[in-house]
DNA sequence: TGACTTATTGCAAATAATTTGCAATAATTA
DNA sequence: TAATTATTGCAAATTATTTGCAATAAGTCA
Protein backbone atom coordinates (compact mmCIF):
# COMPACT_ATOMS: atom_id res chain seq x y z
CA UNK A 1 0.00 0.00 0.00
CA UNK A 2 2.71 2.34 1.10
CA UNK A 3 4.07 1.98 -2.94
CA UNK A 4 0.48 2.64 -3.97
CA UNK A 5 0.20 6.20 -2.07
CA UNK A 6 3.53 7.35 -3.04
CA UNK A 7 2.41 6.55 -6.65
CA UNK A 8 -1.04 8.79 -5.50
CA UNK A 9 1.22 11.51 -3.61
CA UNK A 10 3.00 12.42 -6.74
CA UNK A 11 0.33 12.96 -8.91
CA UNK A 12 0.05 9.36 -10.76
CA UNK A 13 -3.33 7.85 -11.26
CA UNK A 14 -3.64 4.15 -9.46
CA UNK A 15 -4.82 1.74 -11.78
CA UNK A 16 -5.25 -1.96 -12.14
CA UNK A 17 -2.59 -2.34 -14.39
CA UNK A 18 0.07 -0.63 -11.85
CA UNK A 19 -1.61 -2.59 -9.00
CA UNK A 20 -1.21 -5.28 -10.80
CA UNK A 21 2.22 -4.69 -11.66
CA UNK A 22 3.37 -4.43 -8.07
CA UNK A 23 2.07 -7.44 -7.16
CA UNK A 24 4.37 -8.99 -9.60
CA UNK A 25 6.93 -7.12 -8.77
CA UNK A 26 9.22 -8.66 -5.82
CA UNK A 27 12.92 -7.69 -3.75
CA UNK A 28 14.28 -10.02 -6.32
CA UNK A 29 15.57 -8.45 -10.11
CA UNK A 30 13.38 -9.87 -12.73
CA UNK A 31 13.56 -9.03 -16.55
CA UNK A 32 10.32 -7.25 -18.01
CA UNK A 33 9.89 -10.72 -19.50
CA UNK A 34 9.43 -12.39 -16.50
CA UNK A 35 7.23 -9.91 -15.16
CA UNK A 36 5.19 -9.27 -17.87
CA UNK A 37 4.46 -13.03 -18.28
CA UNK A 38 3.60 -13.09 -14.44
CA UNK A 39 0.83 -10.75 -15.79
CA UNK A 40 -0.64 -12.83 -17.51
CA UNK A 41 -1.87 -10.39 -20.55
CA UNK A 42 -3.80 -8.35 -17.65
CA UNK A 43 -1.51 -5.83 -18.66
CA UNK A 44 -0.11 -4.63 -22.13
CA UNK A 45 3.48 -5.37 -22.51
CA UNK A 46 3.86 -1.65 -23.71
CA UNK A 47 2.17 -0.47 -19.81
CA UNK A 48 4.56 -3.03 -18.26
CA UNK A 49 7.35 -0.64 -19.84
CA UNK A 50 6.07 2.55 -19.41
CA UNK A 51 5.07 1.82 -15.34
CA UNK A 52 8.25 0.68 -14.15
CA UNK A 53 10.27 3.39 -16.09
CA UNK A 54 7.99 5.22 -14.23
CA UNK A 55 8.01 3.52 -11.03
CA UNK A 56 12.27 3.16 -11.44
CA UNK A 57 11.20 6.97 -11.67
CA UNK A 58 9.47 7.94 -8.54
CA UNK A 59 12.27 5.23 -6.87
CA UNK A 60 9.76 2.57 -6.27
CA UNK A 61 12.21 0.18 -7.74
CA UNK A 62 15.63 0.11 -8.64
CA UNK A 63 17.17 -1.03 -12.03
CA UNK A 64 19.53 -3.16 -12.37
CA UNK A 65 21.71 -4.16 -15.75
CA UNK A 66 23.64 -7.33 -15.57
CA UNK A 67 25.14 -7.10 -18.74
CA UNK A 68 22.68 -9.45 -20.41
CA UNK A 69 21.00 -6.84 -22.73
CA UNK A 70 18.01 -6.88 -20.52
CA UNK A 71 17.42 -4.86 -17.27
CA UNK A 72 16.03 -6.04 -14.14
CA UNK A 73 13.72 -4.58 -12.20
CA UNK A 74 13.31 -4.87 -8.03
CA UNK A 75 11.66 -3.18 -5.20
CA UNK A 76 13.12 -0.89 -3.27
CA UNK A 77 13.46 -2.76 0.38
CA UNK A 78 13.88 0.67 2.34
CA UNK A 79 17.32 1.39 3.87
CA UNK A 80 18.53 -2.39 2.75
CA UNK A 81 20.51 -1.70 0.19
CA UNK A 82 22.09 -4.70 -1.10
CA UNK A 83 24.64 -6.32 -4.06
CA UNK A 84 24.09 -9.11 -5.89
CA UNK A 85 25.65 -12.68 -6.47
CA UNK A 86 24.62 -13.72 -9.93
CA UNK A 87 25.18 -17.11 -10.70
CA UNK A 88 26.76 -17.10 -14.29
CA UNK A 89 24.91 -20.66 -15.09
CA UNK A 90 21.41 -20.78 -13.52
CA UNK A 91 21.25 -16.93 -13.58
CA UNK A 92 19.72 -16.78 -9.78
CA UNK A 93 20.40 -14.02 -7.84
CA UNK A 94 21.62 -13.92 -4.32
CA UNK A 95 21.75 -10.54 -2.24
CA UNK A 96 25.48 -9.15 -0.28
CA UNK A 97 24.91 -7.09 2.60
CA UNK A 98 27.53 -4.49 2.79
CA UNK A 99 28.96 -2.31 5.08
CA UNK A 100 28.88 1.20 2.40
CA UNK A 101 30.70 3.04 4.20
CA UNK A 102 33.65 0.91 5.30
CA UNK A 103 33.68 -0.12 1.61
CA UNK A 104 33.50 3.30 0.22
CA UNK A 105 36.21 4.91 2.64
CA UNK A 106 37.98 1.49 1.89
CA UNK A 107 38.08 2.92 -1.99
CA UNK A 108 39.90 6.09 -1.02
CA UNK A 109 39.10 8.21 -4.54
CA UNK A 110 40.71 11.32 -4.38
CA UNK A 111 39.41 12.27 -7.73
CA UNK A 112 36.46 15.04 -7.91
CA UNK A 113 34.18 12.89 -9.03
CA UNK A 114 30.83 13.02 -7.52
CA UNK A 115 29.48 9.82 -7.44
CA UNK A 116 25.75 9.59 -7.03
CA UNK A 117 25.20 5.94 -7.53
CA UNK A 118 27.29 2.99 -7.81
CA UNK A 119 27.15 -0.62 -9.40
CA UNK A 120 28.31 -3.36 -8.25
CA UNK A 121 27.53 -6.62 -9.28
CA UNK A 122 29.77 -10.43 -8.83
CA UNK A 123 29.70 -12.80 -11.89
CA UNK A 124 29.82 -16.56 -10.98
CA UNK A 125 28.37 -20.18 -10.00
CA UNK A 126 25.96 -19.99 -6.96
CA UNK A 127 26.22 -22.90 -4.64
CA UNK A 128 24.36 -25.17 -6.64
CA UNK A 129 26.04 -24.90 -9.92
CA UNK A 130 29.76 -25.08 -8.93
CA UNK B 1 51.82 -5.75 -32.07
CA UNK B 2 51.64 -8.05 -28.97
CA UNK B 3 47.60 -8.19 -29.77
CA UNK B 4 47.98 -9.43 -33.45
CA UNK B 5 50.44 -12.32 -32.14
CA UNK B 6 48.26 -13.48 -29.42
CA UNK B 7 45.55 -13.74 -32.66
CA UNK B 8 47.87 -15.75 -34.63
CA UNK B 9 48.70 -17.77 -31.72
CA UNK B 10 45.34 -18.83 -30.74
CA UNK B 11 44.95 -19.45 -34.50
CA UNK B 12 43.19 -16.93 -35.78
CA UNK B 13 43.99 -14.65 -39.19
CA UNK B 14 45.16 -11.64 -39.29
CA UNK B 15 43.16 -9.70 -41.45
CA UNK B 16 42.82 -5.68 -42.49
CA UNK B 17 39.89 -5.62 -40.63
CA UNK B 18 41.05 -6.74 -37.42
CA UNK B 19 44.19 -4.50 -37.61
CA UNK B 20 42.30 -1.80 -37.88
CA UNK B 21 40.22 -2.41 -35.25
CA UNK B 22 42.78 -2.94 -32.68
CA UNK B 23 43.84 0.17 -33.63
CA UNK B 24 40.54 2.33 -33.07
CA UNK B 25 40.36 0.49 -29.94
CA UNK B 26 41.47 2.10 -26.61
CA UNK B 27 42.14 1.94 -23.05
CA UNK B 28 39.01 3.84 -22.69
CA UNK B 29 35.92 2.18 -22.94
CA UNK B 30 34.01 2.86 -26.70
CA UNK B 31 30.59 1.74 -27.79
CA UNK B 32 30.48 -0.12 -31.19
CA UNK B 33 28.70 2.97 -32.46
CA UNK B 34 32.10 4.95 -31.73
CA UNK B 35 34.26 2.51 -32.38
CA UNK B 36 32.28 1.53 -36.48
CA UNK B 37 32.63 5.20 -36.79
CA UNK B 38 36.14 5.21 -36.43
CA UNK B 39 36.82 3.00 -38.88
CA UNK B 40 35.16 5.06 -41.35
CA UNK B 41 33.26 2.18 -43.84
CA UNK B 42 36.69 0.49 -44.27
CA UNK B 43 35.07 -2.11 -42.07
CA UNK B 44 31.71 -3.49 -42.06
CA UNK B 45 29.29 -2.98 -38.75
CA UNK B 46 28.58 -6.92 -38.79
CA UNK B 47 32.55 -7.81 -38.90
CA UNK B 48 33.11 -4.64 -36.20
CA UNK B 49 30.40 -6.86 -34.03
CA UNK B 50 32.05 -10.50 -34.81
CA UNK B 51 35.47 -9.14 -34.27
CA UNK B 52 34.87 -7.15 -30.63
CA UNK B 53 33.27 -10.41 -29.81
CA UNK B 54 36.45 -12.49 -30.45
CA UNK B 55 38.20 -10.38 -28.94
CA UNK B 56 37.01 -9.94 -26.06
CA UNK B 57 36.59 -13.95 -26.43
CA UNK B 58 40.21 -14.14 -26.19
CA UNK B 59 40.97 -11.12 -23.59
CA UNK B 60 42.42 -8.61 -25.57
CA UNK B 61 39.59 -6.33 -24.98
CA UNK B 62 36.93 -5.92 -21.94
CA UNK B 63 33.47 -5.74 -22.34
CA UNK B 64 31.91 -2.80 -19.81
CA UNK B 65 28.06 -2.25 -19.42
CA UNK B 66 27.36 1.04 -18.32
CA UNK B 67 23.51 0.02 -18.06
CA UNK B 68 22.60 2.79 -21.37
CA UNK B 69 21.79 -0.09 -23.69
CA UNK B 70 25.01 -0.11 -25.77
CA UNK B 71 28.31 -2.57 -24.48
CA UNK B 72 31.56 -0.95 -24.60
CA UNK B 73 35.06 -1.96 -25.07
CA UNK B 74 38.25 -1.27 -24.18
CA UNK B 75 41.89 -2.89 -24.35
CA UNK B 76 42.94 -4.24 -21.50
CA UNK B 77 45.88 -3.49 -20.09
CA UNK B 78 47.68 -6.48 -18.66
CA UNK B 79 47.98 -6.34 -14.82
CA UNK B 80 46.26 -3.32 -14.56
CA UNK B 81 42.40 -3.87 -13.58
CA UNK B 82 40.80 -0.72 -13.15
CA UNK B 83 37.04 0.61 -12.57
CA UNK B 84 35.20 3.67 -14.44
CA UNK B 85 33.93 6.88 -12.70
CA UNK B 86 31.07 7.72 -15.16
CA UNK B 87 29.83 11.47 -15.82
CA UNK B 88 26.31 11.23 -15.86
CA UNK B 89 26.06 13.83 -17.98
CA UNK B 90 28.92 14.01 -20.87
CA UNK B 91 29.25 10.32 -20.74
CA UNK B 92 33.03 10.56 -20.25
CA UNK B 93 34.83 7.82 -17.99
CA UNK B 94 37.74 8.04 -15.85
CA UNK B 95 39.41 4.99 -14.12
CA UNK B 96 39.82 4.02 -10.48
CA UNK B 97 42.41 1.88 -9.01
CA UNK B 98 41.09 -0.52 -6.77
CA UNK B 99 42.94 -2.59 -4.46
CA UNK B 100 41.42 -5.73 -5.30
CA UNK B 101 42.24 -7.60 -2.51
CA UNK B 102 41.64 -5.38 0.43
CA UNK B 103 37.89 -4.74 -1.04
CA UNK B 104 37.56 -7.92 -1.57
CA UNK B 105 38.50 -9.02 2.26
CA UNK B 106 36.21 -6.29 2.62
CA UNK B 107 33.25 -7.64 1.47
CA UNK B 108 33.20 -10.62 3.79
CA UNK B 109 31.79 -13.03 1.82
CA UNK B 110 30.23 -16.19 3.62
CA UNK B 111 28.32 -17.44 1.06
CA UNK B 112 29.29 -19.97 -1.01
CA UNK B 113 28.91 -18.39 -4.43
CA UNK B 114 32.07 -18.52 -6.18
CA UNK B 115 32.93 -15.16 -8.05
CA UNK B 116 34.81 -15.77 -11.76
CA UNK B 117 34.24 -11.71 -12.05
CA UNK B 118 32.33 -8.46 -10.82
CA UNK B 119 31.40 -5.61 -11.99
CA UNK B 120 31.64 -2.12 -10.00
CA UNK B 121 30.55 1.23 -11.92
CA UNK B 122 30.08 4.37 -10.09
CA UNK B 123 27.54 6.76 -11.80
CA UNK B 124 27.42 10.60 -11.42
CA UNK B 125 28.98 13.23 -12.45
CA UNK B 126 33.18 14.25 -13.48
CA UNK B 127 34.80 17.17 -11.97
CA UNK B 128 33.32 19.55 -15.07
CA UNK B 129 29.79 18.92 -15.27
CA UNK B 130 29.19 19.15 -11.05
C1' DT C 1 55.13 -18.98 -56.59
C1' DG C 2 50.52 -20.77 -57.32
C1' DA C 3 46.88 -23.60 -56.23
C1' DC C 4 44.16 -25.02 -52.22
C1' DT C 5 41.58 -24.94 -48.03
C1' DT C 6 38.78 -22.74 -45.07
C1' DA C 7 38.35 -18.66 -41.96
C1' DT C 8 36.57 -14.24 -42.59
C1' DT C 9 34.03 -10.67 -44.82
C1' DG C 10 29.96 -8.03 -46.34
C1' DC C 11 25.34 -7.96 -47.77
C1' DA C 12 20.54 -8.70 -46.76
C1' DA C 13 17.49 -9.95 -43.63
C1' DA C 14 16.16 -11.55 -38.98
C1' DT C 15 15.86 -10.93 -33.83
C1' DA C 16 15.19 -8.99 -29.41
C1' DA C 17 14.46 -5.40 -26.35
C1' DT C 18 12.47 -1.20 -25.98
C1' DT C 19 10.09 3.12 -27.62
C1' DT C 20 6.63 6.14 -29.93
C1' DG C 21 2.15 7.95 -32.11
C1' DC C 22 -2.45 7.99 -31.51
C1' DA C 23 -7.20 7.07 -30.65
C1' DA C 24 -9.99 4.74 -27.07
C1' DT C 25 -10.64 4.18 -22.17
C1' DA C 26 -10.84 4.91 -17.35
C1' DA C 27 -9.20 7.43 -12.90
C1' DT C 28 -9.78 11.52 -10.57
C1' DT C 29 -11.90 16.18 -9.85
C1' DA C 30 -15.47 19.41 -9.57
C1' DT D 1 -22.62 12.53 -12.79
C1' DA D 2 -20.20 14.95 -16.20
C1' DA D 3 -15.82 16.76 -17.53
C1' DT D 4 -10.90 16.54 -17.82
C1' DT D 5 -6.89 14.40 -18.92
C1' DA D 6 -3.61 10.66 -17.52
C1' DT D 7 -3.18 6.08 -18.92
C1' DT D 8 -3.91 2.14 -21.77
C1' DG D 9 -3.40 -0.90 -25.81
C1' DC D 10 -2.67 -1.47 -30.56
C1' DA D 11 0.31 -0.98 -34.53
C1' DA D 12 4.39 0.35 -36.09
C1' DA D 13 9.06 2.28 -35.46
C1' DT D 14 13.70 2.18 -33.47
C1' DT D 15 18.06 0.52 -31.74
C1' DA D 16 21.46 -2.74 -30.81
C1' DT D 17 22.85 -6.99 -32.17
C1' DT D 18 22.77 -11.55 -34.63
C1' DT D 19 22.42 -14.94 -38.46
C1' DG D 20 22.54 -17.20 -43.26
C1' DC D 21 25.07 -17.42 -47.14
C1' DA D 22 27.84 -16.63 -51.16
C1' DA D 23 32.11 -14.10 -52.34
C1' DT D 24 36.75 -13.10 -50.87
C1' DA D 25 41.20 -13.40 -48.97
C1' DA D 26 44.72 -15.33 -45.30
C1' DG D 27 47.65 -18.87 -44.37
C1' DT D 28 49.52 -23.44 -45.93
C1' DC D 29 51.84 -26.60 -48.66
C1' DA D 30 53.37 -28.80 -52.89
Amino acid sequence: MKNLSKLRSQGHRITKQREKILEALSATPQSVGVIYKKLNNKVNLVSVYRNLELLSKIDIIRVLDFGDGKKRYELIDEGRHHHHLICNHCGSTEDVAINEIDFLKNLKIKSNFLIQKHKLEFIGLCQYCR
